[in-house]
DNA sequence: GCCAACGTTGGC
DNA sequence: GCCAACGTTGGC
């Protein structure tokens, strides 16, 4: 049974909370604390063990493309939504029927090239891109794999691990 | 700091 | 189910 090919996704954080160097640091973090029902979603029933995840800053000046993680865990509750003392605590979640999940994210690498949002913005090759649609707030995104394959190219991907995806995305682009 | 766009809440 | 009010996000 062959495994499911990865599919692409993107946070969103703000450096001033949690920053692509915090994440190099710690290795590994449950990106815990979201409270929008589509971005759980697409934790709870998209991600996979493996996937690639882009980190971009918000909120930042400039805000922009800084690096790139995996998906190092299946999805699971957040448990700060049990956590009275947490700033997303939930009154409403109880262990038996959680309302909030998460996965956990581990660092693979700062990217050569700082990408910003303007720059990703002026890229053809980038439209339709959920990120760049205006008003989009979405903290956690699903990719296309164009787009996926773009974002490792402006960005100079370098890590052994992007290569290989980016080879695996420049395949599946031209099937 | 401003403010447009968005998601959620709650009265009805 | 509608929608106004509100709080938040996030670029600028």
């Amino acid at each position: 049974m062959p495994r499911r090919p990865f599919a692409c996704f993107l946070v969103k954080s703000e450096p001033d909370a949690y920053s692509i160097d915090d994440l190099a640091r710690e290795r590994r973090a449950p990106w815990d604390g979201v409270r929008n029902y589509q971005a759980r979603n697409i934790m709870r029933d998209r991600m996979k063990k493996g996937d690639p995840v882009f980190f971009y800053h918000s909120n930042a000046s400039p805000p922009g493309l800084v690096g790139l993680a995996r998906v190092a865990s299946a999805a699971k509750p957040d448990p700060t939504q049990f956590d009275p003392s947490s700033p997303a605590y939930d009154p409403r979640a109880t262990p038996d029927a959680p309302r909030w999940w998460l996965v956990d994210l581990e660092f693979v690498e700062k990217f050569p090239r700082f990408v910003p949002l303007a720059e990703l913005r002026a890229d053809p090759a980038l439209d339709g891109m959920e990120l760049l649609r205006r008003g989009s707030r979405l903290s956690v995104q699903e990719v296309e794999d164009r787009h996926a394959l773009r974002l490792l190219e402006l960005a100079g991907a370098r890590s052994r691990w992007a290569k290989r995806i980016r080879a695996e995305l420049a395949a599946r682009t031209n099937a």
